[in-house]
DNA sequence: TGGATAAATTCACGGCGTCAACAAAACCCG
DNA sequence: CGGGTTTTGTTGACGCCGTGAATTTATCCA
């Protein structure tokens, strides 16, 4: 969230203080009391007595039965209303598409992922298909008497601003305004309706997944799929760039051959590259899997050589972004083990600053389709930043 | 200015909506009136009367005459107060050192620059010399009746949050805290005095220089000295990074040799490297810009080879944050004409979105002396976004 | 001289957070 | 068993801020 470059009224401060509130009693590991509320936001009570009425009457927050103080009046807990609102999360990747819904604390709701190879599929087909499982989501959620309070469509390509998806090379899509594709009811019937880039929004997942030790984590965020993505997140908030596609990490060069040509980071770390290098070409990632358990050679060489090229293409994140943390995700989550050693070490070796803060490697903790979930984070972080933007909303449907 | 994740009261909104007023009149070509500054900030008439009249309170704002229009009132025109305020950018670099005063128009006010070779240089010693020549640019603009409102010393190295200096490879400086090795005289009287990297401030200078046709532009700022350095601005904001010393761009791989070492931009494109390519090991600058005016063929291979390099680190730039600009500052702006073939010509070959948003590379345009200029920015930037600060800090002295 | 036009000002109004006072609901101790 | 204590939550006066409409000011033009 930005300071506007616009005039602030009252209005907007209102808007301001109401999202912070709303945060506080969110995050909260406790239900926490009116007086809480004031003291951790800086408000005074009487305005925060206010404000929350008001989130109250929006039906975001609940008042549970007061409770005994060691001294004092009891206090009344707050809680966020858990059936109030449903964000939607959608994605559609190589080898699956499926549905997320979560309500307003982020708890998961309902779900459904189908499992297909995607590969140079007809987008309209997969639009539809992706449409059907949508509409079943959404009849769960509404079922169980959930507004819901928008949408936002992961895929793995490069998005620019007005949601075209400008190229995903692993689906074999090219030049598709993604929300033209989706059916009206899917789109239309949902206030808000995004689209970005999965790796973006698998970054927003693991912030999520990491708040209750660092309310603003900062670390890039790597996304290893067919292709390479990834996104880098400071202080909590992702950071696309200019057009948002930032974070393609894929392309970053690591090296080069004899004959000057340059070897990029997919060409050694890329799912078929890697394959092949470990003598498994077209074989799927579990057999690679089965092989380093099993201590097979080649593919413990091909993932080390991996390794170390990722860990070639992150100094050069770490020299040009300053992070301090590297977040392994996708499949690079599962060759963790194998993988981070070779990482680290290119780490420590190449990053001029890694004496005051040496780059630390990690498994990324957002769990599976992280970027569906961050797809909906998203939503809620758009419902959070205005609640009277969403009352308003809610109240003209 | 990021929205504060704190309660926001009236007297934040007025600062907001005062500040948002100042910088209209401080980046309007023409005087504005009252009345133009209602319509380009949204803000009603009557609330920019009583805006206004408190900057010109301060002191920070002037009336001129009113000017006649083609039909009804004349407006009456708003500038900003020359001699009010300055603003102090020092700078250490490695073959000079100097402090500039600039307005709060951004108009250059009093400098002073003193050449030498600070190579290895006693922090002390130069910190006195640096303290000489800042007492000398202050006395000057004390003459004149100017306020000063603050200062910010850059520094070719890291410097983390903590304003210490971790390390400057070039000067042989390490693990100094700059502000304590300034004399008191010239950090005490200051209101506010930090420290900065240099590349990070030369892209504020750079800023400055594009704003009367970009008010908000996005670019990758190169600064090549002895090393390179570079900063990445979004929107008109420089990005810091997490400890402040992002764009690191000099230690980015950039190929490998045969023996499977790796080959960083520096050592490729660093002045000392690229003189000793260039046959000229260890000769001035000016030299390696004579050859190539005469067309020596070694010259102008050294700098394309160079160019290349500085094109394949680029492109993990553009990747990696997605910039679509590239501007070429420092020695690298001098050698710019030959230079910028070979970035141009790598960059479109290895940025994947160069189809849609293919990567500029421009000549710097702020300037002798950037990163001075640019701390001098940072100190104006400061006053602008909290006039009512200013106005207090003022009364108090 | 009167009308048109646009800048600048004035003022009543409603919204918001603060502050201080107060009410409410427990607990403790004599 | 009842007053004192403590903390929560509410209330109302207050001051500040931007809005919007009405008003004043200043110039040009017919």
């Amino acid at each position: 969230m930005s300071a506007p470059v616009a005039p602030v009224r009252q209005d907007w401060m209102r808007e301001h203080n109401l999202s912070l509130a709303l945060l506080v009693v969110l995050r909260a590991a406790e239900p926490v009391s009116r007086a809480q509320v004031a003291a951790l936001t800086g408000l005074s009570r009487a305005a925060v007595t206010n404000i929350v009425d008001r989130l109250v009457e929006t039906g975001l927050v609940r008042e549970l039965a007061p409770v005994a103080l060691p001294r004092g009046r009891p206090a009344v807990p707050l809680v966020p209303v858990r059936g109030a609102v449903a964000a939607l999360g959608l994605e559609v990747n190589v080898d699956y598409l499926g549905v997320r819904a979560f309500d307003l604390t982020g708890e998961l709701v309902a779900e459904q992922v189908v499992h297909a190879d995607l590969r140079g599929s007809d987008p309209q087909e997969v639009a539809a298909r992706l449409a059907e499982v949508a509409a079943e989501v959404r009849a769960a959620v509404l079922a169980q008497g959930s507004q819901i309070a928008g949408g936002t469509l992961a895929l793995p390509g490069l998005i620019d601003s007005s949601s075209v998806l400008r190229t995903a090379p692993n689906l074999g899509w090219r030049d598709l305004d993604a929300l033209q594709l989706l059916p009206a009811e899917v789109v239309g019937g949902v206030v808000g309706f995004t689209v970005a880039n999965e790796a973006d929004l698998a970054a927003r997942a693991e912030v999520r997944a990491r708040l209750h030790e660092n309310e603003k984590p900062s670390f890039f965020y790597v996304s290893g799929e067919i292709g390479i993505g990834g996104a880098r997140v400071l202080a909590g908030e992702v950071n696309a760039g200019r057009h948002g596609w930032a974070g393609e990490i894929g392309h970053v060069v690591v090296g080069s051959t004899p004959g000057a040509g340059l070897i990029r980071l997919e060409d050694v770390a890329g799912q078929h590259a890697l394959l092949a290098a470990a003598g498994r070409p077209g074989a799927a990632l579990t057999e690679l899997l089965a092989a380093l358990e099993s201590a097979d050679a080649q593919a413990l060489a091909a993932v080390g050589e991996a390794g170390r090229a990722l860990g070639i293409a992150l100094s050069a994140v770490a020299h040009i972004s300053d992070v301090d943390e590297a977040v392994l995700g996708g499949t690079f989550a599962s060759l963790f083990d194998v993988l981070a050693g070779p990482v680290e070490q290119a780490l420590a070796e190449l990053v001029v600053f890694s004496d005051w803060a040496p780059v630390r490697v990690s498994r990324a903790r957002a769990g599976d389709y992280a970027a569906m979930t961050g797809a909906a984070c998203t939503v809620i972080d758009r419902l959070v930043a205005s609640p009277a933007l969403w009352s308003l909303a809610r109240s003209r449907s």
